[in-house]
DNA sequence: AAATTAATTTAGAATTATTCTAATTACACT
DNA sequence: AGTGTAATTAGAATAATTCTAAATTAATTT
């Protein structure tokens, strides 16, 4: 539950230049979330910190989610209605929601699929975000038969 | 709040082929989504229908709206966390928030676009469905001095 | 070092969209 | 008319998130 020499760096500058503070919890969720790289919920994140940070509340939990999303460090996934799901995965990528299974996969897309999308808004329409969600199911290959 | 006949017969077959009936409560929530193209939220669909049904009851609200997005008649729109809305343009497009006004806007995009973005998904995957959210603001234009 | 200030954390209450439950109603088919 | 199935209804329940107000922490000034 360490950062990274580089990680931590990215950190503070990350939450100073949003004026937030660098702080224990703060960090504590961070790495978490880098560590394990799945797409957990704020819930799943409670349970995780609480192994090693007992002290910490569910309020926090929100808190600081919301302070690492607003500083970049982190963003947000939502599927329909369901909790919504941190990820740190920072490159532009997109999610694929397996229904089968629940599981999140992220989708590595080229920059230039979002410039392609962003021509075909209307020319005064500035996107700062664009979502791309896939809902599918996931084939079992053949070869094992 | 009348369906035209082109209407009434895909809405009679769409919920046929679910295998649900077209029902005086579905036809009205349809009509009425269909008739005033923005992107309404449950309750606001729940306020309008009592307008002209006025003993209809929220949960009626949203088993229409279930039943006529698992047809294809309408499809929903989420945002973050906020509140499901409902879109009944059929057409493959994607919708951008303003952030300032709150306002959904439905954005046009070819078939081919979807497709660009299916081949970027591992071999394996099958997607039934693609969100495409844009999030951002509107230019004000310049030749309003 | 103590005092002051501002930001953060915390526990628990409050909110809100949605779903669930069980009873009633409507409709199709004998 | 009677039976069976699906749909509607009102209200209770749920669950994720936000809010509130107090306590803690950290940074800054005296």
């Amino acid at each position: 539950m360490q950062l990274s020499p580089t990680y931590k760096t990215l950190f503070k500058k990350a939450l100073e230049k949003s004026s937030l503070k660098p702080t224990k919890q703060r960090e504590h969720i961070f790495s978490l979330i880098l560590n394990k790289k799945d797409h957990p919920t704020a819930d799943e994140i409670y349970t995780r910190s609480r192994e090693t940070m007992p002290s910490i509340s569910l309020a926090t939990i929100y808190n600081c989610l919301e302070s690492l999303v607003e500083s970049g460090l982190i963003r947000q996934v939502n599927f329909e209605r369901e909790s919504t799901r941190y990820c740190p995965n920072l490159k532009p990528h997109a999610h694929f929601l397996c229904k089968d299974t629940g599981t999140i996969y992220d989708v590595d897309l080229p920059n230039s699929l979002f410039n392609t999308l962003k021509k075909h808004l209307p020319e005064n329409f500035q996107a700062e975000q664009i979502d791309i969600n896939f809902n599918g199911s996931i084939k079992k290959t053949n070869n094992h038969p």
